[in-house]
DNA sequence: GCCGGTAGTATCAAAAAGGATACCATGATG
DNA sequence: CATCATGGTATCCTTTTTGATACTACCGGC
């Protein structure tokens, strides 16, 4: 599935914008990427459970598809019942900037969306101070 | 046509990030985005040739999302022949950093696009300082 | 009278994304 | 022996997005 985000560069300007974007533009792949960034580690039914409407197949879709873009780490333990922890890579982290700019943006103008939450929580990364 | 991201906000943490991220994730949003912070007034069929393989449909609906979402402006001059100016909004003007980190990510991790041009041409829209 | 350029619409079809549901193996627990 | 939790797959279906193509009205130029 997906992986179509590679294949169109006509390379205009605007080209590695829209590369960008399209990594990050999966229905869930924001909010795990923040999940990721605030918990440095999670367990795939960690994620589930913070998520709560995602099936279980989006999940694993957006995860192997973050994963296949590098910018997130997938390790697997060899156990039973098994054990798998997500986490960024150092790709991954880089997105902070990106995140940051877009939640100032959408915080901004959170008015668009005939919102009314969530504006308000403050971004508190672990990981932020590193990049 | 589109208006559906508007619809689901569960409101968990990176809720706005996602809002924000839907308004741009058209497939041509992002360079036409570009071209107006570049050019700041840019007729339809001007638009249309520095895409090019943008077909007129995709252009006129990019366009419309943008403008419902209050990132351009569209102004109709009634003359005729027909001559109708895009440009962006102070609002569409602020995604100026949002479009910069990630101009700046895609260039910096180009290597993940099988890609080669692009990553070179220097931004420099007339209307950058301003922001 | 026909052609070109203006800025679009309308219609149909294909592809991609997302959702619902059921299923799998394993080991520990009861 | 049945059940729970782990981290998934597989299948089918619907919605959304994108693309291809044809069409419109109007005017000026040839």
């Amino acid at each position: 599935m997906a992986k179509t985000h590679y294949s169109r560069f006509d390379c205009q300007p605007g080209c590695s914008v829209e590369a960008a974007v399209s990594l990050i533009s999966g229905k869930w792949k924001c909010v795990v990427l923040w999940y990721l960034l605030e918990e440095e580690t999670l367990r795939f039914n960690e994620l589930r459970r913070r998520i709560a409407t995602i099936t279980q197949r989006m999940l694993t879709n957006q995860l192997r598809e973050l994963e296949t873009d590098g910018l997130i780490h997938r390790e697997v333990y060899a156990q039973v019942p098994p054990k798998v922890e997500y986490s960024l890579t150092a790709r991954g982290r880089e997105l902070t900037p990106i995140l940051m700019a877009l939640k100032a943006w959408g915080d901004a103008h959170i008015d668009l969306f005939g919102n009314n939450g969530t504006a308000g929580k403050p971004f508190t990364a672990a990981s932020s101070a590193e990049v």
